[in-house]
DNA sequence: AATTAATTTTAGACAAAGCTAAAAAATTGT
DNA sequence: ACAATTTTTTAGCTTTGTCTAAAATTAATT
């Protein structure tokens, strides 16, 4: 698998996440920074090597054998985030543009020998599960503040929006992954919530609260 | 620099290690598994961005731009491996093949961390010294066992074959990097050689007398 | 010194991955 | 239902790195 391949098949894999359909030509070129003539060309690529089903002007679908090959890319991306954050110091927002370049190595010990070195972690420090070697992993159970009622309480476990700016506000706001919130009041006319940290309580803007996920510790 | 630039400047490095004079078209299209007519090609786009002096006919070196880019390659890989060996237990013989992917992620404070997480070693496990950030390192003055007279004392650091044949050799004869020898006997008929190893001493072939590096700590 | 041999370079082609511009299919609006 | 719009595909061209075959240069041999 070139290098290539393997980004547009993470890229497809991501599109159809959650909202399983088949994925657009559009979707896959802005996904990509690409143009969408570019993208039927891999498209039909991997169309021949069975890594996706594809009929023409009908979008694109992961085959199985494209859907393992995304979970592993991903357990690697994953793995190698894990890496840098716990063993490097590097902190929760660098670790993403350097492991979309480690994640491309090809070496099945080093994945499971780094896998053993950090002690088999269930997670990546966003918070986002890392599927097994079978590509088997548990959906995490995470929900944006917005998402959650007065009274909720979980584990701050990630982001969805992961601007330079925003993860400024977070550190300037002293909120990092791990630490625990409880939703103490919610705003009717903004959407603006007051949340617990341990060093007090803050307001945030809705657009922040659309942003912050939360694994859920204790839901009433 | 794209992945096969960085290949070739780390190519004409190693042919012009020792021998300081400038390197052949031949030699560098041996080393890259490639034709002299693809060398030919990224000579001069490597001599377009001055990394490398070029003229015609004349064979090829590297500018000191060329050599720091090549030094650079160096650290990372050797630091990669010394990972590989002290953190994730690879085996001495295993780690030169992911090194070489490795080698290649660019981020400045991924080798910065890695280079700290490693407590800044001066060596990589086949005992060659680990160039710093500006491209200076010490010369070790490893010796092969063939060179040496009886009564040479040393630290195995390294191999020139690294065949996987040669290894299992080394392997099955409790050989390996970090332990000390001596020089007790050269015969004279064939060049083998009896050394002291720590389960006793062995005699050893030429052959293998020429591929074993000892850095010197004694020589009489 | 001249011919042969080896090395190196050029010229022309190819595969991968991308682009632009234009054609074809699907979708939308009325 | 049909015209307009959007999406997708095709066709043809570019770049990077490679190749083969042939030409040019250098080295070797007699």
């Amino acid at each position: 698998m070139t290098l290539s391949e393997e980004d547009y098949i993470k890229a497809i894999y991501h599109l159809s996440e959650f909202n399983s359909t088949s994925v657009a030509t559009n979707a896959i070129a802005e996904q990509m920074q690409t143009k969408p003539s570019s993208v039927t060309d891999m498209v039909k690529k991997l169309s021949e090597k069975s890594l996706v089903n594809y009929k023409k002007y009908q979008g694109v679908s992961l085959s199985e054998k494209g859907r393992l090959v995304a979970l592993s890319i991903i357990r690697k991306h994953r793995l190698w985030e894990v890496f840098l954050v716990d063993k490097l110091n590097f902190s929760w927002d660098e670790v993403h543009v350097v492991a979309e370049q480690l994640e491309h190595i090809k070496s099945d010990t080093l994945i499971d020998k780094l896998d053993a070195h950090l002690g088999y972690p269930k997670v990546d420090p966003h918070g986002d599960p890392i599927p097994n070697k079978d590509g088997v992993f548990t959906k995490s159970i995470k929900k944006l503040i917005s998402e959650l009622p007065v009274g909720s309480q979980g584990v701050c476990v990630g982001v969805n929006d992961s601007s330079a700016a925003f993860l400024k506000f977070l550190d300037k706001n002293k909120i990092a992954l791990g630490d625990t919130f409880k939703i103490l009041e919610i705003e009717e006319f903004d959407g603006s919530v007051t949340i617990s940290t341990r060093s007090g309580s803050i307001r945030i803007s809705k657009q922040i609260a659309t942003n912050l996920y939360l694994d859920i510790v204790d839901e009433e």
